[in-house]
DNA sequence: CGAAATCAAATTGCGCGCAATTTATATCGG
DNA sequence: CCGATATAAATTGCGCGCAATTTGATTTCG
């Protein structure tokens, strides 16, 4: 007898559940800069090297151009970021950062120290925890295609 | 010198990234029975528990009428639910089973089994992993509005 | 060189997630 | 009993995420 798969035994909605609350709990904070949580990754990767192109960005956080074209727009119209035709090759995009954009990394500064205590969790423990989760999560993209076989 | 946050340093990209991976490898197993990943979980929580009101499923699934209300009703077009208003409350909607969509949890049996395996972890570290993550996801919360207060 | 294949962004369409508001029903206090 | 308050869903508006397609530039190869 197949019982149906229980939600409490899942990992997946623990994961999705944990995501959405870690959402929830940023909002406030990056509000106040005028970020949204995505917003925000795209700036900590362009605050850790300015000038990248749309498909490093996307390489980074795993997303698409489908979802970082308007949302770089958005960051451009806020006056965070510049977006300019390479040069040499143009058919990609560099995002540059403005003064504002740079300026505001200090302003974020404390938003993981907020967010760690807020979770009351050891620094250790975050690490680890961290570890395991891209582990597993480039264990699933490897994965990927294989996912889907019938077992018999 | 406040140096900006570094991405790799941080646990709620690790979150969000493993959650993305999760979903898109949930994706090809989901597809043949007609569900998003989303409309999954609001299955799962009706195979432990028919006949449950809008209000009830939000709570275990930590989602609002504004997210349900569209998903419920593309369940219902989809011929798995059936959604009445209540007879002694008639505030409130009250989800139903068809016997199509009880079907369908024999053929969702095999999906956790499989993402495990596409993970390759083993059974204690995943529910360790569970219980970490719903932990923090509940300080989180209870954080709430607590997170935001300046320091000084 | 020039057509075909490849590649980077942009665009389109759809389903979440959530804040904010609206609608309809139920409950409470006077 | 009735108006005020509270509650449950539904609605509206916006920003992701991603599949699929389109547009335009570059590389490959005959």
């Amino acid at each position: 007898m197949t019982s149906a798969p229980k939600l409490s035994d899942q990992l997946c909605f623990a994961a999705y559940s944990f995501t959405h609350a870690l959402n929830r709990a940023y909002r406030p904070l990056l509000e106040p800069l005028g970020l949204t949580y995505p917003q925000y990754l795209v700036m900590l990767v362009l605050w850790e090297a300015d000038g990248q192109t749309v498909k490093e960005i996307g390489e980074r956080l795993k997303l698409d151009s489908g979802t970082l074209t308007p949302l770089l727009k958005r960051l451009e119209a806020g006056g965070y970021v510049m977006r300019r035709r390479g040069k040499e090759d143009e058919r990609q995009v560099i995002v540059h950062l403005t003064d504002e954009g740079r300026a505001l990394s200090e302003k974020a500064a404390g938003i993981p120290v907020e967010l760690g205590c807020a979770m009351g969790a050891e620094l250790g423990e975050i690490a680890e925890l961290r570890e395991r989760l891209l582990s597993l999560r480039d264990r699933l993209s490897e994965a990927g295609c294989a996912v889907g076989e019938p077992e018999e």
